[in-house]
DNA sequence: CAGTGGTCTAGACCACTAT
DNA sequence: TAGTGGTCTAGACCACTGG
């Protein structure tokens, strides 16, 4: 492991481990170049990485302090994978509707940057949060990467296995967000009535190297759709 | 201005104006280290900077590449200052309905960490993109750190006067989303009916210092409400 | 295996905060 | 003005990609 994700982690856990609230105060650089053994940059690579991450903000002359909103229960728009790393805090489970190999359409394949006779696998799921409807997904992977998928797999982390299992690098995700209002269908399968609200949320994964490997769309209770985003000095 | 700041803003403005697509390659590190006659450390800082705007992403081995959606109309969650530097492709027009000095209530002095007895200027604006209604906001400022506001500052951009005209330093910011029914009062503003879908934002923005100067709470027309996030590999 | 990006170091110097 | 974080350099060495 390098060390600056190494000493992301240990901070991080330290964190954690405490309790500590926002704006508690770490150890100065000095310090944990010292502790750590390593030189400045590699402190300061490390503390920007938790920064990057939401977990601390660093205020020149003053110190370095925690960063943690107070709220609870809110499933974070960018801790994504598919929202399984902070679904662990939520007990997710998936029901799934369908899985096959079949031609995407033309929405998918312009999003997964393929050919419409190119081969996809279609997945789709209703997706539940402590037992109550969270969503209804319906994902497309290109086969040609994602080379195999079963029933197993969908039910329990998709990308973990594509990580792990398959030994790809996820690299970066587009999301996009709309508001309406739910057909029959959609609300037949969230337990809701036509026409209440909707969050619907397209999705594009990348790999490291900018390959497009899934496109999902989900149509969200919003009963259960409290979420939130961190947003960093840089774009404000 | 900072040397790896310079450099992140004249890549962007190449890839702006050549009009570079998605996968389209830059320089490599060596060229562009020779180009801007600076060490390596800083251009890589230039360029992890661009990779956190989602500008760009690096693959290791092969060279650094121009990341860009092809969707456009969405609004961008985190590029915001409440929303309004994308804004200016998007030609926002505010209407002040209410301006004034008050108590918070105990929600707003909860979320900005003062004491219900403090000031604070309470803002109600309904606000516009190409003349349609995009939100109904109300928010409130600390007043013992934005010590004035008017009308004619509330209209432009409150968060352009808090950095320059203040001289404050903005941080970061945590948001929070909804989606929910409209209410007869609210529908009433955005021009829908009561009962049909909103999104619902709450934002905290903080100082670089960590102190929280302003909650707003938004209430956003679901016809116009297009927004998009990009997350980075460190998430996924 | 050549080219390219990523990590890490040691140290100089700068900019801001708190007291 | 002491303490603390931020920028920048020059250079060594590592890890991955692609022909």
């Amino acid at each position: 492991m390098l060390k600056y994700q190494h000493i992301a982690n240990e901070l991080e856990k330290y964190i954690e481990e405490h309790a500590l609230q926002q704006g508690e105060k770490l150890p100065s650089l000095d310090l944990l170049m010292t502790q750590f053994e390593v030189s400045k940059s590699t402190i300061t690579k490390s503390l920007d990485l938790l920064e990057k991450k939401g977990i601390v903000f660093q205020v020149r002359g003053s110190g370095i302090f925690v960063r943690r909103h107070k709220r609870k229960g809110y499933i974070s728009l960018l801790s994504n994978q598919g929202f399984k790393k902070n679904l662990e805090d939520f007990h997710i489970t998936s029901e799934v509707i369908e899985l096959d190999v079949r031609k995407p359409t033309k929405e998918a394949a312009l999003n997964l940057n393929i050919e419409l006779d190119n081969d996809v696998y279609y997945v789709k799921r209703v997706r539940y949060i402590h037992g109550l409807t969270l969503c209804l997904e319906e994902s497309y992977f290109n086969k040609s990467i994602i080379t195999y998928l079963n029933n197993e797999i969908i039910s329990e982390s998709i990308f973990n296995y594509i990580s792990e299992g398959l030994g790809l690098n996820i690299g970066f995700a587009d999301t996009f967000l709309h508001v309406n209002k739910l057909t029959e269908e959609e609300a037949k399968y969230l337990g809701l009535r036509k026409g209440d609200p909707k969050l619907y949320v397209e999705s594009i994964f990348h790999l490291t190297n900018g390959q497009p490997f899934d496109f999902s769309k989900g149509t969200y209770n919003y009963e259960q759709s409290q979420f939130f985003v961190q947003t960093n000095s840089h774009f404000l």
